[in-house]
DNA sequence: CTCATCGTTAACCTTTCATTAACCTAGTCT
DNA sequence: AGACTAGGTTAATGAAAGGTTAACGATGAG
């Protein structure tokens, strides 16, 4: 399971179809319908990476609750916004959200927008620094360190490791890989992936505590130690 | 907490929203509806050292608080527009603002007229100098200083180093820098960041400790000696 | 008008890196 | 066993990104 998503919509069918929609590219979503609710869970603003909401909600709770997300949590958020609404209002409210959208949208212009705010967010956090076993990974700069050594990686190198990162103790499904990092729907044919697999095979040689190992027919299990 | 800024401004959200978002930003904000409530309060106009005002204000009001403004207490000031209203008109109060703004605006847009009208202001305080290495950096005279010799940098030069001097030890995304320094929301073909690079490569040739290592298909990788 | 400045464009060259090709090795099926 | 297929590995390839230099052209000062 991947980025954890808040989610604050009114109106059920939209928001049941949001977070399918947003599930199914592999984030965890949680939905509310109202931010009273919201604000009552304590726990529900803990560990999430972004939050999305509707604009439409009774106001001064939808303020309140962008206060508190952007004043106590510091997390990036996303208005959604309809058509029809005051241009002063939206454009306003623009200002304190790290983007808006406005309904009804297209769902890649909305994952769109989405990776163009983690992917903010991540180098403006830049010297963070997952540790793997023998190894340590800045995700936002791309590298690994090894005995003191930085090794640079490849935009997609750092992606693949990245999602592996996502599904450590985890068997990923070949076709998963190839359509987050690829975009194919279609069957591939490609070899790329198994190049690249050797690549980070490479790179993480030193450390057996690591693995890739393919599943036949299947994908691959991903072992990092903890 | 940085610096101070009086928002005056008597739409509610927008209100709300502009004084969140600019204390995000590392500025301490004290927001008035009115004209009249901040000239009625006589401790309020101290220590400012930039003002924001909507000119949809109530006209003489507004008028009277920009004129208090610039003769008692000598801050810059800035000026929110809506779309509709005459620039001209504006410009023909001789207010003399110090710049001024058409709403809806861009968050970033907004920011950065802030940072550049405090810059103008710092400027006039000048000989504050950053120590790079073997150079030192007059971000406010555009020169760089090494070997007692004088280096004058253009602007778009000094600006793109101001730049990647916030970004120390951090990789900056091409498209970053284009949206920042040229404004550039859509895709850019232009080689000029490239040409720019190559000259301040250039003028750091002689303290190997300083870098700008392009990343491919990401940005630059910027490294100054502390 | 002339000259200098400076951001931009043009042209050409080098480097990078995702992909492809080619050849292996190891499962799986009959 | 032999045939077939998925995946491993290595090297070659080619398109695109980036580096560099020179020339261009807009702007503004004298």
């Amino acid at each position: 399971m991947g980025t954890k998503i808040l989610l604050v919509e009114d109106d059920a069918d939209l928001g049941m179809v949001l977070k399918q929609y947003l599930e199914s590219s592999d984030f965890e979503v949680k939905w509310y319908t109202h931010p009273k609710a919201l604000l009552d869970d304590a726990d529900a603003l803990k560990n999430n990476q972004l939050a999305i909401l509707d604009v439409m909600l009774p106001e001064m709770d939808g303020f309140t609750l962008a206060k508190t997300i952007r004043q106590q949590h510091q997390i990036p958020f996303l208005f959604l916004t309809a058509k029809g609404q005051s241009i002063d209002r939206i454009l306003g409210l623009k200002l304190g959200a790290d983007d808006y959208i406005t309904k009804p949208c297209e769902p890649e212009e909305l994952l769109l927008r989405i990776h163009n705010i983690l992917k903010r967010q991540l180098s403006a956090t830049p010297n963070k620094t997952v540790n793997l076993g023998a190894y340590a990974f800045n995700p936002a700069l791309y590298q690994l360190v090894f005995n003191d050594t930085i090794i640079q990686l490849t935009e997609k190198e750092a992606e693949l490791l990245s999602l592996f990162l996502n599904h450590n103790h985890q068997i990923v499904n070949r076709k998963d890989i190839l359509e987050k990092l690829w975009g194919k729907d279609d069957y591939f044919l490609g070899r790329s992936l198994d190049v690249f697999m050797t690549r980070l095979r490479k790179y993480f040689q030193h450390d057996t505590r690591i693995s890739f190992d393919s599943i036949r027919g299947i994908g691959f299990k991903i072992e990092f130690p903890e």
